[in-house]
DNA sequence: TCGGTATATTTGTCTTACAATAATTTTAAA
DNA sequence: TTTAAAATTATTGTAAGACAAATATACCGA
């Protein structure tokens, strides 16, 4: 408690609040690898002392630093490091951009599009089965309400890359224009199926140029058409 | 104050401290439309008598807005919504994945596969001929120390794809393999600046397919390249 | 040994008070 | 009248302390 000499230099860019300066803090100790993901932190009293701040400031740290899924807590059972990425804090950050369509639909194609091409060279025996099942599903429905299914498709590519940084990010932006999505009056079933197929016998001989080829056919004839119904929709 | 007859009923899966539904409500703001990105949010005491909800916790939720970089805040000056999704988020969450070096880079690979893909559809000329520059910075370099201008194309291709979303998380995956990025010791000048020469026709075309193929090959060099180092490094 | 009960630790929330910052208004000078 | 300086005030930033809620742990009894 006696000197509080510093703090004085660092009036950077962007306000530093205290909770900041704590979240940064926080964070050195994953990367500097003090801690490790899966570690648990020490209770909010023993951190106050540490960091020398008052618990309010803590707690917005922690609340931040929770709301990012890097760390979680449970009342009485203290507070964890996460072990991976989460998929929330995408979603709600994508917020900002729900009246922008094109600019999620891209970012959409922009990671399949290269996560179609790392999941070519790594997808396995059973992860192509059950793409198969998910493109069956489709073809065999009666009505035009596969949504799920063709979701489901991008997703267990998506997954099948095995890249835990960019596992959330897709379920985000598949969700985010799932309202767009619903409103596409013809879906046309046939055609899907026929990208589908085409896109899964590429990554059954797992090449990657054939399997990017196939997919970026696919989303350009998503992106048009979804970006036509708005258009039809607003005007 | 009257009554508090609600909040009985989700007991939902991951524990939900007022924090985080008061951060879902104020999202609700813009995912139903009643505000705008750019817009200014009421002031803490307002809100906090709108919210029913304490200071303290009314906070939280804002810091965590704030760290996601939804918010922006200023002493006395305000709060408001931010225009596009910012970077920093992703390189905090990123420091879960500090000692999963592959993950790293092949998010950053399927991220630029899909970036060149629709770089390739969108770049300016004025982009064309910063990319230019920046290979002739490397092939002009007499060290081997064009790290930077190495960055630099690879961070003009992905603005190329002129995406608001994806953007941020490009610097920082960048970043993050930056430390190793400086460890190999090889720096093949010569080969870097081939293919990004090629990949520079490929825009320069305007063709998908070949920008595509040539970022491919680069970044499967890359990526070799990286992991070799890496293991030499730790056993 | 097992199952329930009590205890204590840790996170969750609220109230109040004051500090720091900078937008706004006012005042004074040119 | 315009401009610049100074005072005001609205708003966010930090702190302290108290109590509530949840649950891991220890304890006790059957």
């Amino acid at each position: 408690m006696a000197e509080t000499t510093k703090k004085v230099f660092v009036k950077s860019v962007s306000r530093n609040t205290l909770a900041k300066q704590v979240v940064e803090r926080i964070v050195q100790l994953l990367v500097s690898g003090q801690m490790k993901p899966g570690d648990k932190l020490p209770p909010e009293m023993e951190l106050m002392e540490e960091l020398e701040v008052s618990r309010p400031v803590l707690r917005e740290a922690l609340s931040s630093l929770e709301m990012l899924e890097v760390i979680t807590r449970k009342t009485r059972g203290g507070t964890y490091f996460n072990n991976k990425i989460g998929s929330k804090p995408f979603s709600v950050m994508l917020a900002l951009s729900v009246d922008n369509l094109q600019a999620v639909i891209e970012a959409r194609m922009a990671l399949e599009l290269g996560l179609v091409t790392i999941a070519a060279e790594k997808i396995t025996d059973e992860e192509l089965q059950k793409l198969k099942e998910s493109i069956d599903r489709i073809a065999e429905s009666r009505d035009n309400n596969y949504g799920e299914s063709d979701k489901e498709f991008h997703r267990i590519i998506a997954l099948s890359a095995n890249n835990e940084i960019v596992e959330g990010m897709i379920d985000s932006l598949l969700i985010a224009h799932n309202q767009t999505d619903r409103q596409i009056k013809y879906r046309e079933r046939e055609l899907t199926v026929e990208h589908h197929t085409a896109i899964y016998n590429a990554l059954l001989k797992r090449d990657p140029h054939e399997a990017f080829t196939q997919m970026y056919r696919h989303l350009k004839y998503v992106r048009e058409k979804i970006l036509q119904t708005v258009q039809s929709l607003d005007f």
